[in-house]
DNA sequence: GACAGACGATGTGTCGACAATCAGTCTTGA
DNA sequence: TCAAGACTGATTGTCGACACATCGTCTGTC
Protein backbone atom coordinates (compact mmCIF):
# COMPACT_ATOMS: atom_id res chain seq x y z
CA UNK A 1 0.00 0.00 0.00
CA UNK A 2 1.54 3.41 0.84
CA UNK A 3 3.55 2.03 3.59
CA UNK A 4 6.68 1.04 0.95
CA UNK A 5 8.97 -1.13 2.71
CA UNK A 6 9.17 -1.89 6.41
CA UNK A 7 12.61 -1.22 7.87
CA UNK A 8 13.31 -3.71 10.57
CA UNK A 9 17.04 -3.50 10.10
CA UNK A 10 16.95 0.18 10.85
CA UNK A 11 14.45 -0.06 13.36
CA UNK A 12 15.60 -2.81 15.22
CA UNK A 13 19.16 -2.32 15.20
CA UNK A 14 19.31 0.86 17.62
CA UNK A 15 18.68 -0.78 21.30
CA UNK A 16 16.86 2.43 22.74
CA UNK A 17 16.37 1.30 26.46
CA UNK A 18 13.00 3.39 26.51
CA UNK A 19 11.43 1.46 23.49
CA UNK A 20 10.29 -2.13 23.16
CA UNK A 21 8.73 -3.90 20.50
CA UNK A 22 5.44 -3.76 21.66
CA UNK A 23 5.63 0.09 21.62
CA UNK A 24 7.08 0.26 18.51
CA UNK A 25 4.45 -1.82 17.06
CA UNK A 26 1.46 0.35 18.81
CA UNK A 27 3.37 3.32 17.36
CA UNK A 28 3.11 1.55 13.54
CA UNK A 29 -0.43 0.70 14.42
CA UNK A 30 -1.56 3.80 15.20
CA UNK A 31 -0.13 5.26 12.03
CA UNK A 32 -1.38 2.78 10.22
CA UNK A 33 -5.53 3.06 11.08
CA UNK A 34 -5.54 7.00 11.28
CA UNK A 35 -3.38 7.36 8.01
CA UNK A 36 -6.69 4.46 7.04
CA UNK A 37 -4.28 1.88 5.86
CA UNK A 38 -6.23 -0.04 7.56
CA UNK A 39 -9.78 0.48 7.18
CA UNK A 40 -12.68 0.99 9.58
CA UNK A 41 -14.17 -1.97 10.67
CA UNK A 42 -11.59 -4.51 8.90
CA UNK A 43 -10.68 -7.28 10.79
CA UNK A 44 -7.18 -7.74 12.41
CA UNK A 45 -5.57 -11.37 12.26
CA UNK A 46 -2.81 -11.38 14.43
CA UNK A 47 -0.34 -14.04 12.47
CA UNK A 48 -0.69 -12.07 9.57
CA UNK A 49 0.29 -8.54 11.43
CA UNK A 50 2.70 -10.24 13.57
CA UNK A 51 4.16 -11.51 10.31
CA UNK A 52 3.90 -7.81 8.32
CA UNK A 53 5.87 -6.50 11.05
CA UNK A 54 8.31 -8.56 11.35
CA UNK A 55 7.88 -9.92 14.95
CA UNK A 56 5.86 -12.63 17.25
CA UNK A 57 2.58 -12.46 18.72
CA UNK A 58 3.05 -11.33 22.03
CA UNK A 59 4.39 -7.68 21.19
CA UNK A 60 1.40 -7.38 18.31
CA UNK A 61 -0.83 -8.55 21.25
CA UNK A 62 0.45 -6.15 23.78
CA UNK A 63 0.10 -3.87 20.95
CA UNK A 64 -3.63 -4.12 19.86
CA UNK A 65 -4.29 -3.99 23.96
CA UNK A 66 -2.82 -0.65 24.17
CA UNK A 67 -5.03 0.47 20.90
CA UNK A 68 -7.67 -1.02 22.28
CA UNK A 69 -7.06 1.43 25.65
CA UNK A 70 -7.23 4.32 22.78
CA UNK A 71 -10.21 2.89 22.04
CA UNK A 72 -9.30 2.52 18.24
CA UNK A 73 -9.68 -0.68 17.86
CA UNK A 74 -12.66 -3.12 19.32
CA UNK A 75 -11.34 -6.61 20.84
CA UNK A 76 -14.03 -9.11 21.76
CA UNK A 77 -12.61 -12.61 23.37
CA UNK A 78 -12.18 -15.68 21.18
CA UNK A 79 -13.06 -13.53 18.12
CA UNK A 80 -10.50 -11.40 17.52
CA UNK A 81 -9.41 -7.31 17.36
CA UNK A 82 -11.07 -5.17 14.09
CA UNK A 83 -10.79 -1.64 13.61
CA UNK A 84 -12.87 0.52 15.28
CA UNK A 85 -15.91 2.08 13.22
CA UNK A 86 -15.60 5.69 12.70
CA UNK A 87 -19.09 7.55 11.59
CA UNK A 88 -21.02 10.48 11.85
CA UNK A 89 -23.05 9.53 15.37
CA UNK A 90 -18.88 9.18 17.14
CA UNK A 91 -18.03 12.10 15.75
CA UNK A 92 -20.49 14.03 17.51
CA UNK A 93 -20.14 11.97 20.61
CA UNK A 94 -16.16 12.48 20.47
CA UNK A 95 -16.00 15.98 20.04
CA UNK A 96 -18.38 16.60 22.55
CA UNK A 97 -16.03 14.82 25.26
CA UNK A 98 -13.30 16.90 23.33
CA UNK A 99 -15.24 20.36 23.96
CA UNK A 100 -15.61 19.83 27.31
CA UNK A 101 -12.16 18.83 28.33
CA UNK A 102 -10.59 20.84 26.09
CA UNK A 103 -12.38 24.05 27.29
CA UNK A 104 -11.41 23.01 30.83
CA UNK A 105 -7.61 23.07 29.58
CA UNK A 106 -7.65 25.86 28.15
CA UNK A 107 -9.08 27.59 31.53
CA UNK A 108 -6.49 26.34 33.80
CA UNK A 109 -3.84 26.79 31.12
CA UNK A 110 -5.63 30.66 30.85
CA UNK A 111 -4.51 30.62 34.74
CA UNK A 112 -1.68 29.80 34.88
CA UNK A 113 0.69 30.21 31.85
CA UNK A 114 3.45 32.70 32.14
CA UNK A 115 4.47 34.99 29.55
CA UNK A 116 7.16 33.15 27.90
CA UNK A 117 5.16 30.36 27.58
CA UNK A 118 2.41 32.59 25.84
CA UNK A 119 5.30 34.14 23.50
CA UNK A 120 6.32 30.40 22.92
CA UNK A 121 3.12 29.97 21.71
CA UNK A 122 2.45 32.74 19.85
CA UNK A 123 5.69 32.06 17.82
CA UNK A 124 4.04 28.71 17.00
CA UNK A 125 1.34 30.42 15.26
CA UNK A 126 3.06 33.11 13.52
CA UNK A 127 5.43 29.86 12.16
CA UNK A 128 2.00 28.28 11.16
CA UNK A 129 1.30 31.22 9.80
CA UNK A 130 3.89 31.45 7.19
CA UNK A 131 3.43 27.79 5.94
CA UNK A 132 2.53 27.73 2.19
CA UNK A 133 -0.46 25.47 2.36
CA UNK A 134 -1.69 28.24 4.87
CA UNK A 135 -0.88 30.73 2.57
CA UNK A 136 -3.14 29.00 0.69
CA UNK A 137 -5.75 28.94 2.92
CA UNK A 138 -5.56 24.91 2.96
CA UNK A 139 -4.79 22.01 4.93
CA UNK A 140 -3.72 24.07 8.12
CA UNK A 141 -5.29 22.11 10.41
CA UNK A 142 -3.59 19.20 10.16
CA UNK A 143 -2.45 16.28 12.62
CA UNK A 144 0.51 18.67 13.54
CA UNK A 145 -1.24 21.43 13.99
CA UNK A 146 -3.07 19.54 16.56
CA UNK A 147 -0.65 18.32 17.91
CA UNK A 148 1.07 21.43 18.60
CA UNK A 149 -1.20 24.02 19.47
CA UNK A 150 -3.83 21.95 21.49
CA UNK A 151 -1.47 19.38 22.81
CA UNK A 152 0.78 22.39 24.19
CA UNK A 153 -2.50 23.77 25.79
CA UNK A 154 -3.39 20.67 27.79
CA UNK A 155 -0.17 20.34 28.73
CA UNK A 156 0.30 24.16 30.40
CA UNK A 157 -2.87 22.89 32.03
CA UNK A 158 -1.11 21.32 34.76
CA UNK A 159 -3.19 18.41 35.08
CA UNK A 160 -1.81 15.47 34.22
CA UNK A 161 -5.11 13.77 34.23
CA UNK A 162 -6.65 15.93 31.89
CA UNK A 163 -3.13 15.37 29.85
CA UNK A 164 -3.57 11.62 29.96
CA UNK A 165 -6.94 11.55 28.74
CA UNK A 166 -6.57 13.54 25.85
CA UNK A 167 -3.27 12.64 24.74
CA UNK A 168 -3.33 9.06 25.62
CA UNK A 169 -6.70 8.18 24.24
CA UNK A 170 -9.15 10.96 22.76
CA UNK A 171 -6.47 12.90 19.99
CA UNK A 172 -5.79 9.41 18.62
CA UNK A 173 -9.37 9.62 17.56
CA UNK A 174 -9.77 12.32 16.64
CA UNK A 175 -6.17 12.16 14.06
CA UNK A 176 -8.70 9.20 12.87
CA UNK A 177 -10.95 11.69 12.03
CA UNK A 178 -8.90 14.21 10.58
CA UNK A 179 -7.18 12.23 8.26
CA UNK A 180 -10.49 10.56 7.00
CA UNK A 181 -12.22 13.73 6.26
CA UNK A 182 -10.13 14.39 3.31
CA UNK A 183 -7.18 15.04 5.56
CA UNK A 184 -7.53 19.06 4.80
CA UNK A 185 -9.21 21.38 6.01
CA UNK A 186 -11.37 23.90 4.44
CA UNK A 187 -10.86 26.46 6.80
CA UNK A 188 -7.26 27.13 7.77
CA UNK A 189 -7.15 30.91 7.90
CA UNK A 190 -10.59 30.89 10.29
CA UNK A 191 -8.97 28.40 12.45
CA UNK A 192 -5.68 29.81 12.72
CA UNK A 193 -7.75 33.16 13.44
CA UNK A 194 -9.41 31.33 16.43
CA UNK A 195 -5.73 30.19 17.80
CA UNK A 196 -4.95 33.29 18.05
CA UNK A 197 -8.33 34.92 19.60
CA UNK A 198 -7.65 32.13 22.15
CA UNK A 199 -4.16 32.62 22.79
CA UNK A 200 -5.18 36.52 22.93
CA UNK A 201 -7.31 35.42 26.05
CA UNK A 202 -4.74 33.22 27.53
CA UNK A 203 -2.48 35.80 27.57
CA UNK A 204 -5.06 38.44 29.74
CA UNK A 205 -5.29 35.66 31.84
CA UNK A 206 -9.13 35.28 31.02
CA UNK A 207 -9.75 31.60 31.88
CA UNK A 208 -13.38 32.06 31.26
CA UNK A 209 -13.22 33.56 27.80
CA UNK A 210 -10.73 30.95 26.95
CA UNK A 211 -12.51 28.21 27.56
CA UNK A 212 -15.96 30.03 25.71
CA UNK A 213 -13.49 30.48 22.47
CA UNK A 214 -12.00 27.23 22.32
CA UNK A 215 -15.02 25.47 23.05
CA UNK A 216 -16.16 26.93 19.78
CA UNK A 217 -13.70 26.62 18.20
CA UNK A 218 -13.86 22.98 18.31
CA UNK A 219 -17.62 22.82 17.99
CA UNK A 220 -16.70 25.15 14.18
CA UNK A 221 -14.33 22.34 13.76
CA UNK A 222 -16.76 19.25 14.31
CA UNK A 223 -19.16 20.97 12.02
CA UNK A 224 -16.78 21.22 9.35
CA UNK A 225 -15.40 17.88 9.63
CA UNK A 226 -18.80 16.69 9.73
CA UNK A 227 -20.02 18.59 6.85
CA UNK A 228 -16.70 16.59 4.53
CA UNK A 229 -17.62 13.38 6.40
CA UNK A 230 -21.95 13.14 5.39
CA UNK A 231 -20.29 14.57 1.74
CA UNK A 232 -17.98 11.33 1.54
CA UNK A 233 -20.77 9.16 2.91
CA UNK B 1 -3.65 -10.15 53.54
CA UNK B 2 -7.27 -10.71 54.13
CA UNK B 3 -7.57 -12.60 51.02
CA UNK B 4 -7.37 -16.07 52.31
CA UNK B 5 -6.75 -18.61 49.84
CA UNK B 6 -7.38 -18.57 46.08
CA UNK B 7 -9.90 -20.97 44.57
CA UNK B 8 -8.69 -21.98 41.17
CA UNK B 9 -10.95 -24.43 40.71
CA UNK B 10 -13.71 -22.24 41.36
CA UNK B 11 -12.62 -19.84 39.13
CA UNK B 12 -11.76 -22.17 36.51
CA UNK B 13 -13.96 -24.90 35.90
CA UNK B 14 -16.73 -22.39 34.53
CA UNK B 15 -16.35 -22.12 30.43
CA UNK B 16 -17.61 -18.90 30.29
CA UNK B 17 -17.00 -17.78 26.81
CA UNK B 18 -17.37 -14.27 27.22
CA UNK B 19 -13.90 -14.56 29.71
CA UNK B 20 -10.49 -15.02 29.55
CA UNK B 21 -8.33 -15.15 32.40
CA UNK B 22 -7.16 -12.56 31.53
CA UNK B 23 -9.79 -10.60 32.08
CA UNK B 24 -10.39 -12.09 35.69
CA UNK B 25 -6.95 -10.84 36.69
CA UNK B 26 -7.69 -7.81 35.83
CA UNK B 27 -10.80 -7.77 37.68
CA UNK B 28 -8.83 -9.57 40.72
CA UNK B 29 -6.20 -6.95 40.24
CA UNK B 30 -8.41 -3.60 40.51
CA UNK B 31 -10.03 -5.20 43.49
CA UNK B 32 -6.51 -6.23 44.86
CA UNK B 33 -5.26 -2.36 44.75
CA UNK B 34 -8.48 -0.90 45.01
CA UNK B 35 -9.19 -2.24 48.45
CA UNK B 36 -5.34 -1.94 49.12
CA UNK B 37 -4.50 -5.21 49.33
CA UNK B 38 -1.68 -3.73 47.09
CA UNK B 39 -0.52 -0.71 48.73
CA UNK B 40 0.51 2.18 46.93
CA UNK B 41 3.87 2.50 45.04
CA UNK B 42 4.33 -1.58 46.00
CA UNK B 43 6.60 -2.98 43.05
CA UNK B 44 4.75 -6.06 41.53
CA UNK B 45 6.66 -9.01 40.49
CA UNK B 46 5.34 -10.55 37.23
CA UNK B 47 6.26 -14.32 38.26
CA UNK B 48 5.38 -13.83 41.85
CA UNK B 49 1.65 -12.80 41.43
CA UNK B 50 1.06 -14.91 38.15
CA UNK B 51 2.10 -17.52 40.77
CA UNK B 52 -0.01 -16.57 43.11
CA UNK B 53 -3.25 -16.58 40.72
CA UNK B 54 -1.91 -19.67 39.23
CA UNK B 55 -1.37 -18.40 35.99
CA UNK B 56 1.55 -17.93 33.71
CA UNK B 57 3.19 -14.63 32.58
CA UNK B 58 0.86 -14.37 29.54
CA UNK B 59 -2.13 -12.73 31.01
CA UNK B 60 -0.62 -11.13 33.62
CA UNK B 61 0.89 -8.87 31.96
CA UNK B 62 -2.04 -8.73 29.59
CA UNK B 63 -3.88 -7.51 32.53
CA UNK B 64 -0.86 -5.31 34.04
CA UNK B 65 -0.90 -3.81 30.92
CA UNK B 66 -5.37 -3.38 31.48
CA UNK B 67 -4.17 -1.77 34.62
CA UNK B 68 -1.68 0.54 33.02
CA UNK B 69 -4.49 1.73 30.76
CA UNK B 70 -7.08 2.47 33.61
CA UNK B 71 -3.79 4.37 35.24
CA UNK B 72 -3.85 2.26 38.30
CA UNK B 73 -0.54 0.69 37.45
CA UNK B 74 2.48 2.38 35.90
CA UNK B 75 4.81 0.53 33.83
CA UNK B 76 8.44 1.33 32.62
CA UNK B 77 10.19 -0.58 30.35
CA UNK B 78 12.51 -2.71 31.75
CA UNK B 79 11.66 -1.97 34.97
CA UNK B 80 8.05 -3.49 36.11
CA UNK B 81 5.22 -2.71 37.13
CA UNK B 82 4.57 -0.55 40.53
CA UNK B 83 0.93 0.79 41.83
CA UNK B 84 -0.13 4.31 40.99
CA UNK B 85 0.52 6.58 43.62
CA UNK B 86 -2.30 8.04 45.36
CA UNK B 87 -1.50 11.52 46.63
CA UNK B 88 -3.71 14.40 47.53
CA UNK B 89 -2.22 16.38 44.06
CA UNK B 90 -3.42 13.69 42.13
CA UNK B 91 -6.57 13.78 43.60
CA UNK B 92 -7.76 17.38 43.15
CA UNK B 93 -7.01 17.03 39.44
CA UNK B 94 -8.52 13.63 38.90
CA UNK B 95 -11.81 14.87 41.02
CA UNK B 96 -11.14 18.10 38.51
CA UNK B 97 -11.67 16.18 35.41
CA UNK B 98 -14.16 14.09 36.81
CA UNK B 99 -16.26 16.96 37.56
CA UNK B 100 -16.25 18.45 33.79
CA UNK B 101 -16.81 15.21 32.43
CA UNK B 102 -19.79 14.19 34.97
CA UNK B 103 -21.34 17.38 34.79
CA UNK B 104 -21.47 17.40 30.82
CA UNK B 105 -23.25 13.76 31.27
CA UNK B 106 -25.55 15.33 33.78
CA UNK B 107 -26.24 17.60 31.39
CA UNK B 108 -27.08 15.34 28.61
CA UNK B 109 -29.01 12.85 31.03
CA UNK B 110 -31.58 15.80 31.77
CA UNK B 111 -31.95 16.55 28.29
CA UNK B 112 -32.81 12.93 27.19
CA UNK B 113 -33.93 11.11 30.13
CA UNK B 114 -37.57 10.08 29.74
CA UNK B 115 -39.80 9.45 32.86
CA UNK B 116 -39.74 5.28 33.57
CA UNK B 117 -36.06 6.26 34.00
CA UNK B 118 -36.06 9.05 36.45
CA UNK B 119 -38.65 6.95 38.49
CA UNK B 120 -36.37 4.11 38.68
CA UNK B 121 -33.18 5.82 39.55
CA UNK B 122 -35.40 7.87 42.12
CA UNK B 123 -36.15 4.09 43.50
CA UNK B 124 -32.65 3.34 43.60
CA UNK B 125 -32.15 6.13 46.39
CA UNK B 126 -35.11 4.97 48.11
CA UNK B 127 -33.49 2.01 48.33
CA UNK B 128 -30.14 3.57 49.43
CA UNK B 129 -31.86 5.68 51.88
CA UNK B 130 -33.30 2.68 53.39
CA UNK B 131 -30.10 1.31 53.92
CA UNK B 132 -29.00 0.80 58.07
CA UNK B 133 -25.89 2.50 57.16
CA UNK B 134 -27.38 5.19 55.86
CA UNK B 135 -30.18 5.40 58.70
CA UNK B 136 -26.83 5.80 60.96
CA UNK B 137 -25.25 8.51 58.84
CA UNK B 138 -22.26 6.56 58.05
CA UNK B 139 -21.15 5.12 55.07
CA UNK B 140 -23.60 5.77 52.19
CA UNK B 141 -21.05 6.66 49.41
CA UNK B 142 -19.34 3.66 49.16
CA UNK B 143 -17.77 2.57 45.74
CA UNK B 144 -21.34 0.61 45.40
CA UNK B 145 -23.05 3.90 45.40
CA UNK B 146 -21.05 5.28 43.12
CA UNK B 147 -21.56 2.52 40.19
CA UNK B 148 -25.07 2.71 40.99
CA UNK B 149 -26.62 6.53 40.85
CA UNK B 150 -23.31 8.02 38.95
CA UNK B 151 -22.99 5.44 36.94
CA UNK B 152 -26.45 5.20 35.54
CA UNK B 153 -26.79 8.42 34.82
CA UNK B 154 -23.27 8.73 32.87
CA UNK B 155 -24.99 5.92 30.75
CA UNK B 156 -28.07 7.76 30.48
CA UNK B 157 -26.14 10.39 28.77
CA UNK B 158 -25.92 8.33 25.99
CA UNK B 159 -22.35 9.19 24.73
CA UNK B 160 -20.62 6.24 24.53
CA UNK B 161 -17.33 7.83 24.29
CA UNK B 162 -18.08 9.81 28.04
CA UNK B 163 -18.87 6.22 29.25
CA UNK B 164 -15.77 4.62 28.29
CA UNK B 165 -13.62 7.31 29.71
CA UNK B 166 -15.54 7.46 32.96
CA UNK B 167 -16.60 3.89 33.51
CA UNK B 168 -13.36 2.84 32.00
CA UNK B 169 -10.81 5.00 33.43
CA UNK B 170 -11.85 7.49 35.92
CA UNK B 171 -13.67 5.17 38.17
CA UNK B 172 -11.72 3.05 38.93
CA UNK B 173 -9.35 5.97 40.12
CA UNK B 174 -12.08 7.10 41.97
CA UNK B 175 -12.91 3.77 43.77
CA UNK B 176 -9.24 3.98 44.73
CA UNK B 177 -9.49 7.35 46.41
CA UNK B 178 -12.75 6.06 48.24
CA UNK B 179 -11.29 3.14 49.81
CA UNK B 180 -7.99 4.68 51.17
CA UNK B 181 -10.01 7.39 52.82
CA UNK B 182 -11.53 5.30 55.67
CA UNK B 183 -13.98 3.83 53.12
CA UNK B 184 -16.48 5.73 54.68
CA UNK B 185 -18.39 8.75 53.53
CA UNK B 186 -18.67 11.25 56.90
CA UNK B 187 -21.46 12.82 54.86
CA UNK B 188 -24.17 10.38 53.59
CA UNK B 189 -27.23 12.17 54.40
CA UNK B 190 -26.14 15.20 52.82
CA UNK B 191 -25.17 13.33 49.46
CA UNK B 192 -28.16 11.54 49.34
CA UNK B 193 -30.10 14.81 49.29
CA UNK B 194 -27.77 16.57 47.02
CA UNK B 195 -28.73 13.12 44.66
CA UNK B 196 -32.04 13.83 45.20
CA UNK B 197 -31.47 17.56 44.26
CA UNK B 198 -29.70 16.55 41.27
CA UNK B 199 -32.52 14.04 40.10
CA UNK B 200 -35.25 16.65 40.46
CA UNK B 201 -33.53 18.58 38.16
CA UNK B 202 -33.04 15.66 35.93
CA UNK B 203 -36.87 15.38 36.31
CA UNK B 204 -37.66 18.94 35.02
CA UNK B 205 -34.70 18.02 32.31
CA UNK B 206 -33.04 21.14 33.19
CA UNK B 207 -30.04 20.46 32.11
CA UNK B 208 -28.16 23.69 33.27
CA UNK B 209 -28.65 23.15 36.83
CA UNK B 210 -28.43 19.42 36.64
CA UNK B 211 -24.93 19.98 35.68
CA UNK B 212 -23.90 22.57 38.12
CA UNK B 213 -25.75 20.70 41.12
CA UNK B 214 -23.70 17.69 39.59
CA UNK B 215 -20.17 19.66 39.73
CA UNK B 216 -20.90 20.89 43.26
CA UNK B 217 -22.13 17.63 44.48
CA UNK B 218 -18.56 16.12 42.90
CA UNK B 219 -16.52 19.25 44.24
CA UNK B 220 -17.89 18.87 47.77
CA UNK B 221 -17.34 14.89 47.69
CA UNK B 222 -13.40 15.92 46.91
CA UNK B 223 -13.60 18.10 49.65
CA UNK B 224 -14.63 15.63 52.19
CA UNK B 225 -12.10 13.01 50.83
CA UNK B 226 -9.48 15.36 51.13
CA UNK B 227 -10.09 16.30 54.81
CA UNK B 228 -9.82 12.55 55.51
CA UNK B 229 -6.97 11.98 53.35
CA UNK B 230 -4.94 14.68 55.03
CA UNK B 231 -5.37 13.75 57.91
CA UNK B 232 -4.19 9.91 57.60
CA UNK B 233 -0.56 11.36 56.09
C1' DG C 1 36.78 4.46 55.23
C1' DA C 2 34.60 5.48 50.85
C1' DC C 3 34.00 4.90 46.06
C1' DA C 4 34.41 2.48 41.53
C1' DG C 5 33.92 -1.60 39.09
C1' DA C 6 32.84 -6.59 38.61
C1' DC C 7 29.88 -10.42 39.78
C1' DG C 8 25.65 -12.97 40.57
C1' DA C 9 20.63 -13.23 40.86
C1' DT C 10 16.33 -11.80 39.70
C1' DG C 11 13.14 -10.01 36.33
C1' DT C 12 11.49 -8.35 31.92
C1' DG C 13 10.96 -8.78 26.82
C1' DT C 14 10.42 -11.95 23.30
C1' DC C 15 9.71 -16.22 20.98
C1' DG C 16 7.76 -20.68 19.43
C1' DA C 17 4.33 -24.34 20.36
C1' DC C 18 -0.01 -26.51 21.83
C1' DA C 19 -5.02 -26.91 22.89
C1' DA C 20 -9.62 -25.03 22.50
C1' DT C 21 -12.56 -22.28 19.89
C1' DC C 22 -14.63 -20.04 15.94
C1' DA C 23 -15.74 -19.19 10.91
C1' DG C 24 -16.71 -21.16 6.61
C1' DT C 25 -17.66 -25.15 3.65
C1' DC C 26 -19.45 -29.31 2.43
C1' DT C 27 -22.42 -33.10 3.00
C1' DT C 28 -26.79 -35.19 4.09
C1' DG C 29 -31.56 -35.51 4.79
C1' DA C 30 -36.31 -33.88 4.36
C1' DT D 1 -34.29 -26.63 -3.09
C1' DC D 2 -33.41 -25.51 1.56
C1' DA D 3 -32.06 -26.36 6.28
C1' DA D 4 -29.40 -28.82 9.75
C1' DG D 5 -25.26 -30.87 11.07
C1' DA D 6 -20.43 -32.43 10.60
C1' DC D 7 -15.95 -31.32 9.11
C1' DT D 8 -11.83 -28.66 7.99
C1' DG D 9 -8.94 -24.80 8.31
C1' DA D 10 -7.43 -20.93 10.62
C1' DT D 11 -7.19 -18.09 14.76
C1' DT D 12 -7.09 -17.04 19.57
C1' DG D 13 -5.77 -17.92 24.41
C1' DT D 14 -2.32 -19.90 27.11
C1' DC D 15 2.00 -21.88 28.41
C1' DG D 16 7.02 -22.73 29.09
C1' DA D 17 11.73 -21.32 27.78
C1' DC D 18 15.57 -18.32 26.50
C1' DA D 19 18.42 -13.90 25.98
C1' DC D 20 19.37 -9.55 27.68
C1' DA D 21 18.93 -5.86 30.95
C1' DT D 22 18.60 -4.27 35.63
C1' DC D 23 19.30 -4.34 40.62
C1' DG D 24 21.84 -5.53 44.71
C1' DT D 25 26.13 -7.22 46.62
C1' DC D 26 30.81 -7.89 46.99
C1' DT D 27 35.59 -7.06 46.26
C1' DG D 28 39.55 -4.27 45.35
C1' DT D 29 41.81 0.04 45.28
C1' DC D 30 42.70 4.91 46.41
Amino acid sequence: MGRSVDNPIADASDADPSETLATHLTDRLVQAIVSGDLSSGEKLSEPELANRFGTSRGPLREALQRLEGMRLVERRPRQGARVAIVGLRELVDLYAVREALEGMACRLAAESMDADEVQSLRQLLVDHERRPDVQADRGYFQAEALTDFHFRIVQASGNPELVAMLAGQLYHRVRLYRYRSSQISRRPQRALKEHHQILDAIESHDGELAEILMRRHIHAARLSIEEQLAAEM
